[in-house]
DNA sequence: GCCGATCGTTCAGCATACTGAACATATGGC
DNA sequence: GCCATATGTTCAGTATGCTGAACGATCGGC
């Protein structure tokens, strides 16, 4: 492992046993970061580094299965990726009790509430319950944002056990920050979790978006290996009283509570990881 | 076509130039049916009649990028699906500003709204309005509805030239129902929609759901070649009054115009078709 | 506790999907 | 209006991804 040899470079073509499959991964990856523009072979194999006859193949049977759309002579994301998206969140059990217990928080149902998934440093947002708050402070489903920032992500973070969180951390020195507020190191961010341990929740303050506060508890997974996910709620920094903030802390670790595997939840701890699902 | 030989039977892998991604499509699908739970790679292989080692050669390369997930020793649907499904909804336009004219309309900002696109002769759904009506009638965006019961389809398959009409219908001799109500014959679908263009509205009269009705108006594709899509307002059918009818008429027509694209709306028809965008 | 069935994984040989160059087409500049 | 550039598409040869059978692990049943 200290053997740090540098096998390839462009994308992560290495030793896929089905590498159109995974140049396919790249290519609608390309695509979703030049969001909506429509982007021809050329240019993608421009981009990609790879052959520009292969990525036509690929991109027309991607086209095929509906994955991408053809755009006059050029490529964008298809619909078919809107279908299969709606199919995994509805796999997700935590999503749709997410949607259900949000509606019926004493505080919380007023205000912006985020579901979201741990994925590497990242946080994947998986579902969103809109308050009656006019102003729209929240991102969009599927966005990722780093989880060194975010309320759900140093939630998430905070949980893991400590060699899973230096395996994560590994390699990192300077922390990419997005406001004038968001920890810059990682020896702050590690400071910062055993706080969030400590206090039972994790606060963003104005380390995302200035002018916006999040905060956010950890939710366990259900299944073996499966990141955690975390809840968070937004509001703008004024709304952030001292009345209010207590009943909201409230509400999240009621969500937590109820989001938490019933099964596991009930039975106490200790028994085998047996449990039946469906 | 006497001689019936069996040239291939399962999936369509017929001539793609790169069969991995067109089975990898496929594996997506067959996921997304048996939704929440995992398979195997043997189950996968025989739903689709494919062999076991490329199946599972293309499900590693399909975890490797996130398309799908582990889930023990079987895989599921993997969390970049959300991802990339959101990152499709945000790069059409008329998804966002759906958004933002639902939250204004007089009478239909109380009910919920959808947004859908017309893909063959089913309905993908791309947005939806949540009203404060406490009931939630809708589906999940990303869920697929058959236009020929459905308001947001009738309007849509009504808007179609008869040419593509009789196209996307060739073949078609009983529809599937999904109520008591829903039309049966393709005779009786173009009769409706023949209704349907006179009225400037479709209306869904417990067709997909009993006890539920919805409205329906076209909303013209941006771009050539890019189907129609279609916006509809759903209700119990105890509060489709007389008084409120026409006021959530009025809001689709409304929302269709804003959502028509403003470039084309603005300079008469008639011009040629290059429309510069973004 | 043994056995039969089924599963996921491995591996070598062959068919075939990938590649690079050439073609045809569309575009922008002087 | 012409040329220079860049783009999408085609095609034959070859490297390589796909396949079927064998392996080892796991589960359920008489």
């Amino acid at each position: 492992m200290t053997d740090s040899v540098r096998i390839r470079d462009e994308i992560a073509d290495s030793e896929s046993l089905a590498p159109a499959v995974t140049r396919a991964g790249a290519i609608l990856d390309a695509l979703a970061e030049s969001s909506g523009e429509a982007a021809g072979p050329s240019e993608l194999a421009r981009r990609l580094g790879l052959p520009k006859s292969s990525i036509a193949n690929i991109c027309n049977a991607l086209a095929e299965i509906g994955l991408v759309r053809r755009i006059g002579t050029g490529f964008a994301l298809g619909r078919k990726l809107a279908e299969l998206g709606g199919a995994y969140l509805a796999s997700v059990d935590q999503v749709q009790e997410f949607y259900e217990e949000c509606r019926i928080l004493r505080a919380g149902s007023e205000e912006t509430v985020q579901l979201a998934i741990l994925d590497g440093l990242e946080m994947t947002y998986l579902a969103r319950h809109d308050g009656r708050q006019p102003v729209r402070l929240t991102s969009q489903i599927g966005r990722r944002l780093p989880a060194t920032h975010t309320a759900t992500g140093k939630a998430a973070l905070a949980s893991l056990d400590p060699a899973d969180l230096d395996r994560r951390l590994d390699g990192m020195d300077a922390l990419p920050t997005m406001t004038e507020k968001s920890i810059a190191t990682v020896e702050g961010l590690r400071a910062d979790l055993d706080v969030v341990r400590e206090r039972g929740y994790a606060i963003d303050d104005e380390e995302t978006v200035e002018g916006v506060v999040c905060f956010g508890v950890m939710i366990p997974g259900r299944r073996p290996g499966e990141g955690p996910y975390a809840a968070s709620i937004t509001l703008l920094k004024a709304r952030a009283t001292d009345e209010r903030v207590p009943l909201l802390i409230a509400d999240l670790h009621r969500l937590a509570e109820r989001l938490t595997d019933p099964l596991r939840a009930d039975q106490r701890p200790g028994r085998d990881g047996s449990v039946i699902r469906r």
